[in-house]
DNA sequence: TCCAATTAGATTGTGCACAATCAAACTGGA
DNA sequence: TCCAGTTTGATTGTGCACAATCTAATTGGA
């Protein structure tokens, strides 16, 4: 096959064809999470924060800011509703006064029972061999460096 | 290795690893491109209005949202904006009222040069291989089914 | 002991993203 | 011809996501 003129503008189109679908898949999976999430009263960026927090309670904002990629901006308005919502609890370190620590609730460590079977359900949504799973994790991951 | 008594549970987790960094690559995506695309007053999802009406002018709004997989709710304030910023034109179809058409103006037709260096710039800011680009790009795209 | 630099969050403003709802325009039988 | 049902966008309200900016608290030398 010869050197079409317009080799290097299809080349030129691979950001645009990995960066969209990884878009449109991002957009595609809050969307397939939400009918799961929605009777727990949850976002999916509230859920991941929950999964944080499960994982390791009382993490500081910018702890779990790290951990998720987000910063202040986004995850103090988000933190102030699961406080509203009753799952989470916010107070400034006894160390350092800047810090404010983020513990669960009562509510907020029962609703891991009930957030236990979404993974499931996601799974079954998004019908990929685990095997293929695993290699998109991995690619995605390479994209971080 | 024996099956621990979490091993469901582990494989529960399997979602969450591939979720989480989907979500964590659109947003780290959004941020690579900002940079790029602020010299042409352009968000991420406006360029990707732009990189769909520079390949077929004069779409429906509801042909963009198929295309982007994007709703009116999103869709009829981006464009209003791209047409505040004198890149698009809207106007109703004649043969549908509901219809609304989208058109390049001139300038819109001319920022297409100027984001031509774009994806050049992406590729590598994201240094991975192609081949591994592809077989992303592949693993994304069977996630939609 | 001070105070310049750093760090942790909070605030403000802009722009998606989508559910839910609405209204107008079109279509296809009865 | 009519009108029930469908299609196309627009609107409204909620919740991210982040840049830019701000304030308060802390830290580390001089």
């Amino acid at each position: 096959m010869a050197i079409s003129p317009d080799a290097s503008a299809e080349a030129l189109k691979l950001s645009n064809q990995l960066c969209f679908p990884i878009y449109a898949a991002a957009n595609a999976i809050q969307k397939a999470y939400r009918p799961h999430l929605k009777p727990l009263g949850l976002t999916y960026p509230q859920y991941l924060v929950m999964l944080v927090l499960w994982e390791r309670d009382g993490l500081a904002l910018g702890d779990i800011g790290r951990r998720l990629h987000l910063d202040s901006g986004t995850l103090t308005p988000l933190l102030k509703r699961l406080e509203t919502a009753g799952h989470v609890t916010r107070r400034r370190a006894d160390r350092d006064e800047r810090v404010v620590l983020i513990g669960l609730t009562e509510a907020g460590r029962a609703l891991k029972a009930q957030a236990e079977p979404i993974p499931f359900k996601l799974s079954e949504a998004m019908h990929l061999e685990p095997a293929q799973a695993l290699a998109l994790k991995d690619g995605l991951e390479a994209l971080f460096a």
